[in-house]
DNA sequence: CGGGTCCTTGAGCCGGTTCAATGGTAGTGG
DNA sequence: CCACTACCATTGAACCGGCTCAAGGACCCG
């Protein structure tokens, strides 16, 4: 069976093995982390991170993908991240005693996890990888800081284009500019910042003006340019 | 002349010895430092980072304090940080060509700037020094999604609150729970999301609740517990 | 004294949320 | 195979919080 399978993978032969975590470690510390991993069995909705609770270790995705989020006032929920395989989830917890954060499944999915000791360990003894740790929340700090600007700057229309090129970055592209999205009127309203009714309205716009198209569950976008023109998306690095 | 004398400091005998980088050098790196470091003079209001320019360097706030700040759609701003001294400006230009983000000083200010190269040698021969890196952005990601979601769950009234109690954080206390804060309507709207006439409307409400009070163009916090509790803030580590 | 900047306050408007009704679809069990 | 249920999407109506605009006032500085 192939989900059994999965739960014995090596991770010298991770199908992620230029993932962050093990591009910068040599085969020893591979090994290491091969033999200090657990491997979960994430279902479609399952709570893998609660805010709140005690931070143990830290995750990598294997395959699936997870939405990352924090709860706010009056129970509402804005995702921060849609993370997929190759991905790291929990390192918003180093440093801390309490997940700031949740994360849930939203497709089955295999998850590595690894303690605190064990990455500290890692960390310490792989300088190389302490700095592309640098490196990589610098990037996220860059993704957190841009949701505060269209939060705050963008209306309702705009944050529903910004939240479907979000979705279709973490889903593969097939043929030329056409990316499928599948998931709830609820989890986009909550990547936007919105509510479930607007999200619904837009996205009928969108498809009235040809830019996207749905197709049973799925949404296709047709013009992606047009949405990032739209979301007032310019890309400089 | 006092200002001369800022001029010429050495880091060895840095006010803010103690501060994120100097902390984690030896004194070889130190002087390294104090030789490569350029000290600016920035009055109020003057421009330190400007958005979308590239990126040259990474600063640090000798004395003074500065608003570090994205520009969204509209030319609507949106303030992240305000840093005072000890505090790095301009991390967020590690891993990017151009500037992610906009300091400006709120205050007459002196600025230390150390140009990538040099930064990148000091980080890369200081272990010590990455890892309390990878701590900071870890914390610095902490506080921009606490933005995030106050963004999108706080009224006006709870999101003003919450940009007291950030503002109060950046300013010495003086007696009891006692803080002074010296921004504009403006600047405290940028911070909190909102706008000035807002911002001008929640303030006289929380006078009339006897939270703060004005003293001139000062404001004081008289209870800070009140603050936080109409911010939705509780202290988690 | 005059001009500029900032703060305050009220009126009116508007975008977005909330609420509710409807219909579609998938899953379940008889 | 069909009813029953639960969940999700859609759509319109009504409400409301916050933004915009404008007028007036306080204060500072040249």
């Amino acid at each position: 069976m192939r989900t059994q399978q999965l739960f014995d993978v090596n991770c010298l032969s991770c199908p992620n093995r230029n993932c962050s975590l093990l591009n910068c470690c040599d085969d020893n510390w591979v090994s290491f982390i091969n033999d200090n991993k657990t491997v979960l069995h994430c279902k479609k909705g399952h709570h893998i991170i609660n805010e709140e609770t005690p931070v143990n270790g830290i995750y990598f995705i294997l395959s699936g993908k997870v939405k990352v989020y924090k709860t706010g006032l009056g129970n509402k929920k804005q995702i921060i991240r849609l993370a997929r395989n190759g991905d790291i989830v929990g390192h918003r917890g180093i440093n801390r005693k309490f997940w700031p954060i949740s994360a849930t499944a939203i497709e089955d999915s295999f998850i590595c996890f690894i303690s605190n000791e064990n990455f500290e360990k890692v960390v310490m003894s792989n300088p190389k990888l302490g700095y592309q740790m640098v490196l990589f929340f610098s990037d996220e700090l860059f993704r957190s800081e841009e949701i505060v600007k269209n939060l705050s700057s963008l209306m309702v229309r705009e944050k529903v284009a910004y939240a479907l090129m979000k979705i279709s970055e973490s889903y593969p592209v097939f043929g030329n500019k056409i990316q499928e999205i599948l998931l709830s009127r609820q989890d986009i309203a909550e990547l936007a910042g919105t509510t479930k009714e607007q999200v619904s309205k837009h996205l009928n716009e969108f498809v009235k003006e040809n830019i996207i198209s749905f197709e049973g569950k799925r949404i296709l976008v047709n013009n992606f340019k047009q949405l990032e023109i739209i979301a007032n998306f310019h890309s400089t690095r």
